[in-house]
Formats: structure tokens, sequence, C-alpha cells
DNA sequence: ATGTATGCAAAACATTTGCACCTGG
DNA sequence: CCAGGTGCAAATGTTTTGCATACAT
């Protein structure tokens, strides 16, 4: 559980916004939010907000490895809190709820690839898109 | 080698712009390019154009399944022709350069992670992002 | 002919930036 | 107090769309 402290350690002054965002991030029931999803949730906790700071603070966020950004189908990219943990991400295309995965096969296999070929990796995403289980079981998912 | 057949195949008129971007994407040297490169080609080689009709031809190609869309970090969309397999991508974060792979067991663990999710896979992108072969030994890649 | 495509300009988005005002330490 | 942060509005960069004209069949 980040907070003020953690700010601080980043050089970044622990203003409202800034702590607000981190708790929307922290408490969200989807750990995955575009900007306009934190924006608005702030203008939802009765808070003065700008959506510029939203996006200037995530990106601080971000640089400081506070949170990670990520850059799914369909033009938005999506925050969420950096648990530590590198995991990849299923997206489901009807509902867009989004599941976190982590296989070290994978992961292993990754890194092989990159050194056979003679890359540096820095970073790898592994996204699959599809259909979730609650939409193939109830025909809908819970967003839809 | 794709030609007018597979435009009309697809219930797309064989016009001149149309042919001209297939042409473009089967020939380029980079296999991955972005709108506005496929539209200063066409420029280049001394050909009437919009930039519109590129992203407009583009969708209709990518919905007909002869091009395949990325998008890698960076904000622009790229397109490459599909050569029917597929395959994963490497991204040089210094000159842009993109390398394809394929690892059997990289895909087979994913069809597992999916299927135990009981999600239903419709596609799935890996990108690994790093600093290429190039890069490390010359100091520069190509393009920077 | 005639339904589609195209080019241009304007619109639509997501995200970033300039700037005057505000605020945390 | 004062550097750094914020809100607002305007700018940016990419992709999409409306519309009158041009083209393929």
């Amino acid at each position: 559980m980040k907070d003020s402290n953690d700010l601080k350690k980043a050089g970044l002054k622990a203003t409202l916004p800034r702590l607000k965002i981190l708790g929307i991030l922290e408490n969200a029931k989807t750990r995955h939010m575009t900007a306009e999803d934190v924006y608005k949730s702030m203008l939802a906790s009765g808070e003065e907000a700008g959506l510029a700071t939203v996006y200037r603070v995530l990106t601080q966020f971000e640089a400081a490895g506070l949170v990670i950004r990520h850059n799914f189908e369909g033009g938005r990219a999506v925050f969420e809190m950096n648990q530590g943990h590198h995991h990849d991400h299923m997206v489901c295309v009807e509902c867009n709820k989004v599941f976190e995965f982590n296989d070290p096969a994978i992961e292993d296999r990754q890194r092989r690839v990159a050194e056979k070929a003679g890359f540096v990796m820095e970073e790898h995403s592994l996204h699959i898109y599809g259909m979730c289980d609650g939409m193939k079981k109830h025909g809908k998912c819970s967003k839809k």
C-alpha cells in the first residue's frame, strides 16, 4: 500500500491530486483503468481535478515505477498499480475485462528468443484477446 | 503475391490506389510500415494520393485479412502483408526496426493458458522491446 | 449509368503543453 | 517564501468522416 512517502521517494510532492490518484488505483475494483476512468472517479468522489493533471500524474507515476501503462488495442492506454511481479494479460473483447496470468515457460522462452537474436530485451508484453468465461456461459459479460 | 483478383474476392474494386498500396506493401524493404510511410511511398512514386485514402484502404485490407495491423508502443500503427503464418515481433527501441519470430512452445503455452481460464482466444500478440544487434555492435542501428 | 472510391478539408480522439494561479514544505 | 504543481484552454499527432467529384464495371 503506497502512500505519501513513496511519492517523496520518487521526488514528487505529496499533493492532494497525487494522493487521490494513488488511492483510486489502489482501491479500484478494476485494477486496469484508463486516464479518463481515473478522472471520472476523482470527480465522482467530489474532487476538483483536471484531466491534464491525471495524465501528468500517471505519466510521472509510470516513470517512478509506481504504475504500469499498457497499450491494448482500441486506442486508449490503461494503467495499473505496479505490484512488483511481472505478468501478462488476457483482454475480453466483449466486456473489456482484463485477466492477469504468468507462465514461467513463456517467460523463459522469450528470454531465449531475444538472446538468440542478439537482442537486449528491455520489456515485453503478451496480450491475448478473446471471449472470457462469463461471456461464454451467460451470453454476456458483466460490462455488456 | 496478391493482385486485383484478391481485391475483387474481398469485394473491393481494383482501383489504382488500392493496387498501388498492395504493391508497396508487397515489395517494401521494411515489411512493417506506418500509414504515413505508405503515403510517402506513394507520393514518391509520383502517385496522386490522399492520406485518408491510405488509411481507408489499409483498414479495408485489414478487414479482408490481406494485411495485419500492429499497435506497437509509440502511438502509430504499423501494417504488414499477411503471409498466412502467425508470428510475433521484436521491436528495437533505438532504430524502430522490427524482427519477426515464432516459437512453437510459446504458442502452445498460450493456448493452454487461455484454455485453463475458459477463455476463447481470438488473437494474441507478443512484443519484445529492446536493443537490436546492430545497435549493440556498431553503437547505432540503420535508422538512427 | 451508377454505385463505389477518392481527395480534400474538417472532425474526432487521446494525449501533451503553455501559462497564470495556487500550494506544500 | 518559492519551487513545484495544478487547472484551463489551446496545441498536437494520429486516425476518421462528410461531401462533392471522379472512376471501375
